[in-house]
RNA sequence: GCCCCUCUAGCUCAAUGGCAGAGCAACGGACUCUUAAUCCGCAGGUUCUCGGUUCGAAUCCGAGGGGGGGUACCA
């Protein structure tokens, strides 16, 4: 309706009658004319009933903000030149029986905002926008990988055993198995093995859970795309992420120079890469090899301000450690970091020059981590020792490490072909699209602590 | 988990040891072109909870609860 009539001149009537319903945002009721704003997911239009012309005025002006109604009427404008409907009869669709937040100043209660988010979303534009631009971007991506001939796939979110990720999962029970279940920390084994039967192309997308902090880039559960792809390497995945990221930008926001908080980030591809090693001596001024004694990382580590340095910490550990506590947060990107110790990346296939690294990377944009990737560990021998290396770290106390999961291993002995795989966190991509700072304004229902007695 | 901040009417906010208030919303009324309409009137409170100090507590102190920010772990 906008569209084709934002450009009547004021006071022009068009003879044509229309019946619209939404929901009344605000209310000038007048002596023997009232004017209202409707609501709906398409816009605002005004309303405009007087006695003159209508005994369906009578009524009109005793609406509530908040109150959902249909109006018939003829599409005009106003002396002033405003859109408007002529209402001609009205109905109460539904009736608010609590009283809408303020018009002018909406809600800032961020506690009001998160738990009633069915206002927060009427009332707050931008709340509204960041849902619309994830779905959005969720649609991009499926089209995106579909173009590139990847099949949309679904796989368990109750694991017998949580892989594919170090993280402290969250436990349920199966009455009538008399079983633990685990609520999924990542997508990774399961899409394996899909390549082993045969699918080389496959993508997820959907919730992971981990059982750990929350803050304002962190919430318990959120929104995973894992995408592998055989015959490829990390490299064809860092490919497919910037160019997938940008995609997105420049649909959702028509282009990929965007400001995120106060700083500029152009997420035109090609985006930098640069090794782990390379980016610490940048950032920290020193130059580590993951031949180094353990010694002497402990020492540079320490040097650095990384606390708490535990006895069964590697090289690799150590050297994530420094690269984590100096130059991550000091990244502002996008950049891809490559080349990960092994030891902190049990599922990724050794570097295929430098040995003690693996060909992993994290794209980190605005200065945080919204993905992982690597060429996949498809040696099942291989694969053995490393969940065998990993069980021991649980064993000495480290809760988040991995579990054997002698069926992946039993996948990979059938053969897995040399694989690229990429995860990356949506709940991020959007806030960088819309400008978000806490992730939480991302997601339509987030994690709370439950209301008291109510 | 630890540190700091915060919680007053449906919403947004005042009152800093001395009668708990305003704007918007609601309710009643006036108004025939409004745009956060305007004007008049009316009503609205366990000041998050419990305890303490005080002649007197929204205000000071303690404990608890909700929320936020920072920090640690994590993506």
């Amino acid at each position: 309706m906008r569209e084709q009539f934002d450009a009547l001149e004021p006071g022009a009537s068009t003879a044509k009658t229309v019946t619209l319903a939404g929901r009344l945002m605000l209310h000038r009721p007048g002596g023997k004319m009232d004017f209202g704003t409707l609501q709906d997911g398409s816009g605002r239009i005004q309303v405009w009933a007087g006695a003159d012309w209508t005994d369906a005025y009578e009524g009109f002006g005793h609406l509530s903000l908040g109150d959902w109604i249909g109006v018939t009427g003829e599409i005009v404008t106003t002396k002033r030149g405003e859109l408007s409907i002529r209402v001609d009869r009205w109905t109460l669709l539904a009736e608010t029986k609590r009283a809408f937040p303020d018009k002018w100043h909406g809600v800032t209660d961020v506690d009001t905002r998160y738990r009633q988010r069915y206002v927060d979303l009427w009332v707050t534009d931008e709340a509204r926008r960041a849902l619309v631009v994830r779905s959005k971007v969720v649609s991009l991506m499926r089209r995106y990988l579909e173009g590139r001939g990847f099949m949309e796939v679904e796989t368990p979110v109750l694991h017998a055993i949580p892989g594919g990720a170090t993280a402290k999962p969250f436990t349920t029970h199966h009455n009538a198995l008399d079983t633990d279940f685990y609520l999924r920390i990542a997508l990774e084994l399961h899409l394996k093995r899909l390549v082993v039967g045969g699918f080389e192309r496959v993508f997820e997308i959907g919730p992971v859970f981990r059982n750990e902090g929350i803050d304002r880039t962190h919430q318990p559960v959120y929104t995973m795309l894992e995408a592998y792809q055989a015959y490829a390497d990390y490299n064809d995945m860092a490919e497919l992420i910037e160019s997938l990221v940008a995609h997105c930008a420049a649909e959702v926001c028509g282009t990929t120079k965007l400001t995120y908080g106060d700083r500029e980030l152009d997420l035109t591809p090609p985006w930098r890469r640069a090794t782990m090693l390379d980016l610490i001596e940048e950032h920290a001024g020193v130059r580590l090899d993951i031949r180094m004694a353990r010694d002497e990382l402990v020492a540079v580590a320490t040097e650095h301000g990384v606390e708490k340095i535990d006895a069964s910490w590697g090289p690799g550990k150590l050297i994530l450690e420094i690269y984590e506590k100096t130059t991550e947060h000091a990244l502002w990107g996008p950049v891809f970091v490559l080349d990960y110790p092994l030891e902190v990346s049990p599922l990724a296939r050794d570097h295929r020059e430098v040995s003690g690294l693996v060909e992993r990377f994290e794209p980190i944009v605005a200065g945080r981590e919204i993905g992982n990737a690597f060429s996949e560990l498809n040696d099942a021998t291989q694969q053995r020792e490393r969940f065998e290396d990993q069980a021991r770290a649980r064993a000495a106390g480290d809760d988040e490490a991995m579990v054997v999961d002698d069926d992946y291993v039993r996948a990979l002995e059938y053969g897995l072909p040399p694989t690229g795989g990429l995860g990356i966190g949506i709940d991020r991509v959007v806030m960088l699209l819309t400008d978000s700072a806490n992730i939480r304004d991302v997601i339509a229902f987030p994690l709370l602590r439950p209301e008291a007695n109510s």
